[in-house]
RNA sequence: GGGCCUGUGGUCUAGUGGUAUGACGCUACCUUGACAUGGUAGAGACCGGGAGUUCAAUUCUCCCCAGGCCCACCA
């Protein structure tokens, strides 16, 4: 009779809630072993990603809870961001806009629970043991309290600080981008040579992309030894179209191999524009607004778009003959990842984190953090490393957490939320006191925070730093951290820079880095490429286990392409398991159970293992044990004694399968843990201590009763048996045809003196001669 | 351009200084009393390419090639 294996993990997942198998008990005395769980992005689906992380995040879990730890693993769910305000617009048919910041917190809130059912419930039916009364959410008030929070503890350290600064700005979305949301993009585009004059008229080329920056050009730089341009080096020359001139300077960043060597600079085209204008002292010309048009210093192209004003100042050229030559290439530009559009910088009030003065301590603190696996380490280093600018914070979004700031608006004083009336929105609420101008009108601060300043901040939200101080007390740092390798740079680094502002500690003791689950092929699944595979379906299909299966598979760390047959080989391992835990059971039923442990299955190698965070090599080889030992040749060994033989060395057989059964069982639970319970459940009764399988311990193994005669005897069965199945299978009879006469030939008859009435039954033989020789070979007469 | 990682039978993978593990697939045989979602057996790889170290390299070193991720550059 075949399981339902759906019903049967329904079944489980009920029970499991029903019994708050995996609720964290504050009481308890036991060590704490805590998760800081990536809070993913309310969206409604799960990904397949999500599966294959979170499932072997759940296997180190369960190990923990079987090793004797009070394990705490929260999750939160991500709608701080734009993706999710988006998502509640396009639901709701509103625009946020026409919203308080704090009614669209709101809505955002009530209206992503739906969201939150579904995925809620794709989590709980591949099995995750998630503390779900832990739940969290990015703008909920307890973050956007911490979030605050921190601002308040970085100002008090004086980490703060608010400049005009030249910011990378998206002119799409108007507002300032941080150094991680730019992505590459390649971009066709024109090489433009354009003329430039000297004083006295002689004709200088100078190759741009961007010729709409004409106005805001401010110098022209040549490399110091490029010899062509030697004599015009402080000379001035005569910018097309635009009464400017400006100064011909040297500087080892412009290359003679570019263009034409000799380069335009502009207030600002590119980073090495605002290099040059901090390197050089030159004026700032700022010719771009906030919205992406060029403004009165564009003069006649005034009020045009970039695009625009960049396609007809070429036309202008052409017609004044200043334009010689026009070369199509294709190059990467910035551009905001969100939007897909080019980046500019353009200078602007922005709040930032000051940190670029702790480069190297960033760098020897992370040090102590375990990093699984080790060489991700590498990465996070060498963001740092790269890093140019302070942290900057500010993004101007109307959805988001809220600055806790105001500005006076008599002396333009910066006002910070007290800390007790956190948390505050400055667009709806007061500073309780007046400006020590005697001012009370203030405006409060329109941006909202980059949501990685609350997102960073996910080991201080899981400890209630801000609501319980005896319990952060107690569980900051937090143990683990488990988290793609794509967000290293972000959400990882950010995450160490604020616990080491506010704790002067590391957040977690260990990371480990889990790959991506790519298609078949080994890309990257997207809706775009139509290769996205849903976890559902894989489960409506196979079952979660099976999927479960698949993510235990690969080392930690490696990307894993999606293979449906993986599924395939799960289902199977767990009917099998099922099928051999039966047989145990019905062979076992009127005995009573023995304590004798059998070789090989060794729980502590397997614990180590586990330990190390490796745990596919503790699946692979208790599978492997499972079936090819256990099943294929103890089992069948074994059958004609239990079956036939109720004496005494029936019962031990019987005893010996009963335990190794059990012992695999608990092996497994952490991953394959519906069927692991339904068996213990309900065949095992007499074995579970606990109200699941889940909440059991680590078994041990006895090694004293590891016996190498035993061994040694086990080994020598299994040959003889192995070469006898090959004699019948080259005979073509089936495995059961009875055998007249079979003559072994061994090195050390001894071995199987004993056990020649198990090889007989097991192979049906029915005279059996074992004889002594160096050379080991089986005949059989049928 | 820089950093890190990966490259083993058709596919995925284990592993080691002395020519290699397992799975899936494939072929043949077997309805043996837990399981045909099964069992047994078999074919199939000179471990990306080149050079070096060594008695010996898939395993160590260097170079190259391919793929991935991150960073930088991008007039």
């Amino acid at each position: 009779m075949a399981l339902d294996l759906h019903e049967n993990e329904k079944k489980w997942q009920q029970y499991w809630e029903k019994n708050s198998i995996y609720k964290f008990d504050r009481k308890s005395k036991k060590p704490v072993y805590s998760i800081d769980t990536p809070p993913p992005t309310v969206s409604g689906t799960m990904h397949m990603g999500h599966a294959f992380a979170f499932s072997q995040q759940d296997f180190i879990a369960r190990y923990k809870k079987m090793r004797g730890f009070n394990v705490f693993h929260p999750i939160g769910f991500d709608n701080n961001g734009l993706a999710t305000a988006l998502m509640v617009e396009k639901k709701k048919k509103i625009k946020s806009k026409n919203f308080s910041r704090e009614e669209f917190i709101k809505i955002v809130l009530e209206g992503t629970l739906e969201e939150e059912k579904k995925m809620i419930a794709a989590f709980k039916s591949i099995g995750i043991s998630f503390d779900w009364t832990l739940l969290y959410r990015t703008i909920d008030k307890l973050a956007r309290k911490t979030a605050q929070h921190s601002f308040l503890d970085l100002n008090r350290q004086e980490r703060l600080y608010r400049k005009d600064a030249p910011t990378m700005w998206c002119p799409n979305c108007e507002t300032a981008v941080a150094q991680a949301e730019l992505e590459d993009k390649e971009i066709a585009s024109t090489f433009n040579n354009i003329v430039f004059k000297t004083e006295k008229g002689k004709e200088i080329i100078i190759a741009t992309t961007r010729p709409e920056l004409l106005p805001a050009c401010v110098a022209v730089f040549v490399h110091p030894t490029d010899g062509r341009y030697k004599d015009l080096v402080g000379k001035k020359l005569k910018v097309p179209l635009f009464d400017l001139w400006v100064p011909v300077k040297e500087d080892p960043r412009a290359d003679p191999e570019k263009g034409t060597g000799i380069v335009m600079c502009c207030t600002f085209g590119d980073q090495t524009d605002m290099e040059w204008y901090y390197a050089h002292n030159l004026p700032l010309r700022m010719a771009i607004t906030k919205d992406g048009r060029l403004n009165e210093l564009g003069e006649k192209y005034r009020g045009q778009k970039i695009v625009n004003a960049r396609k007809e100042i070429i036309e202008d050229l052409k017609k004044e003959g200043l334009l010689k030559e026009q070369k199509p290439i294709k190059h990467d530009v910035n551009v905001h990842e969100r939007c897909k559009t080019e980046i500019e910088i353009l200078p602007s009030k922005q709040w930032f984190v000051k940190y670029l003065d702790l480069k190297d301590e960033f760098i020897v603190k992370a040090e102590a953090l375990q990093w699984v696996p080790p060489f991700m380490k590498a990465r996070y280093d060498n963001w740092i490393n790269g890093l140019q600018w302070d942290w900057s914070i500010s993004r101007q979004r109307h959805y988001g957490v809220p600055f806790p700031v105001w500005y006076c608006k008599k002396c333009g004083e910066i006002i910070i939320a007290e800390e007790k009336d956190l948390p505050v929105d400055p667009l709806k609420d007061k500073p309780k006191k007046k400006c020590k101008c005697g001012s009370n009108e203030f405006i409060g601060e329109k941006d909202t925070l980059d949501t990685w300043f609350t997102s960073s901040l996910t080991p201080q939200i899981n400890c209630r730093w801000v609501e319980d101080k005896a319990f952060f007390e107690k569980m900051f740092p937090m143990d683990l951290r488990p988290q793609g390798h794509d967000i290293i740079a972000l959400w990882a680094f950010n995450t160490v820079v604020k616990a080491l502002f506010h704790q002067q500690k590391l957040p977690w003791k260990t990371i480990t880095i889990n790959g991506w689950a790519l298609d078949p092929k080994g890309k990257k699944m997207s809706k775009s490429l139509g290769n996205v595979v849903r976890p559902e379906e894989m489960i409506d299909k196979y079952c979660a286990d099976a999927l479960r299966y698949w993510a235990g598979l690969p080392v930690l760390g490696e990307d894993v392409p999606f293979m449906e047959k993986e599924m395939v080989s799960g289902r199977k391992f767990v009917t099998k398991l099922i099928n051999a835990s039966r047989f145990v059971i019905m062979a076992t039923k009127d005995i009573k159970v023995g304590k004798i442990d059998k070789k090989k299955l060794l729980p502590e190698d397997k614990a180590i293992l586990f330990d190390k965070y490796e745990f596919s090599k503790a699946l692979n080889p208790t599978r492997n044990f499972f079936w090819l030992e256990f099943a294929d040749f103890y089992i069948e060994e074994v059958k004609s004694r239990v079956y036939n033989d109720k004496g005494s060395s029936g019962k031990v057989a019987a005893a010996v399968l009963h335990e190794i059964a059990w012992k695999t069982l608990l092996l497994l639970s952490p991953f394959l843990s519906y069927a692991t319970e339904e068996i213990a459940q309900t065949q095992f009764k007499s074995r579970l201590k606990e109200k699941s399988i889940h909440l059991e311990s680590w078994p041990e193994a006895d090694t004293s009763l590891i016996d190498e005669e035993a061994e040694k005897i086990g080994d020598a069965i299994n040959k003889v048996v192995a070469e006898m199945r090959k004699k019948k299978t080259e005979a073509r009879k089936p495995l059961n045809a009875p055998v007249k006469k079979a003559v072994v030939k061994i090195e050390d008859p001894k071995v199987l003196k004993e056990v020649e009435d198990v090889i007989k039954r097991t192979m049906s033989v029915k005279n059996l001669e074992v004889k002594k020789d160096k050379e080991f070979s089986v005949k059989i007469e049928f």
